[in-house]
DNA sequence: TGTATGATCGCCT
DNA sequence: GGCGATCATACAG
């Protein structure tokens, strides 16, 4: 189990970080493959316009979630990361699905295990996440992310985010090296 | 009160 | 590779 203080650091090398990690749901879940750090000085970020209804969990406490409705249909699901004093967040991209995969099977209406949770909504969707979940700790109840086991060998590959239109180049995009469970391949 | 805009997905060509 | 779906949010007037 990750403490708080992992998350007391910086979204980009939380979000480094979180690579191999496994995340849950109510026990579903699998490992984070993919992953993006948005920090409060990135003009990416929903935190740089200052504090809103729909972002004030960004300027709480590390460690906690931030889901939020995109597109019209879409939701995304962000874990709060930022050391003392600042907002910012590690939006989660893709798992490799390994805890519960008929349940994510059923809620995707589709078997094929790489389309279950290779993207930051086809995640949220298997494991059921919504609106409801925003604001909720990582310790208490539903969620849960576990560290990469010791002695795991985790190769991270590095690349610009996907899908924003402002600090397009920076390289805050984190991929587990070698996974076929990526929204896209990296470069 | 009105309008533009998405940290996307899946279907179409 | 292109585009439509579909609506909460943010901000301007």
């Amino acid at each position: 189990m990750l403490s708080v203080d992992f998350y007391r650091r910086d979204a980009t090398e939380v979000a480094h970080d979180l690579v191999g990690a496994t995340l849950l749901c109510d026990g579903v879940g699998g490992v984070i493959v993919e992953a993006e750090g948005y920090r409060c000085d990135d003009p990416a970020c929903h935190a740089y316009r200052g504090m809103t209804p729909r972002n004030r969990v960004l300027f709480g406490p590390p460690g906690r979630t931030y889901v939020y409705f995109s597109y019209g249909m879409h939701n995304l699901l962000n874990v709060v990361a930022e050391p003392d004093g600042q907002a910012g967040a590690v939006l989660i991209r893709a798992l490799e699905p390994t805890h519960g995969v008929e349940l994510m099977q059923e809620r995707r209406c589709m078997d094929d295990l790489r389309n279950l949770c290779s993207g930051p909504a086809k995640l949220t969707q298997a494991l059921g996440i919504d609106l409801n979940d925003n604001d909720r700790s990582l310790w208490n109840g539903r969620f849960e992310i576990r560290a990469p086991s010791n002695g795991d060998d985790v190769e991270v590959l590095v690349g610009p985010r996907v899908g924003i239109s402002a600090a397009k180049e920076w390289p805050w995009r984190f991929c587990l090296s070698g996974s076929s469970y990526l929204s896209r391949p990296i470069r």
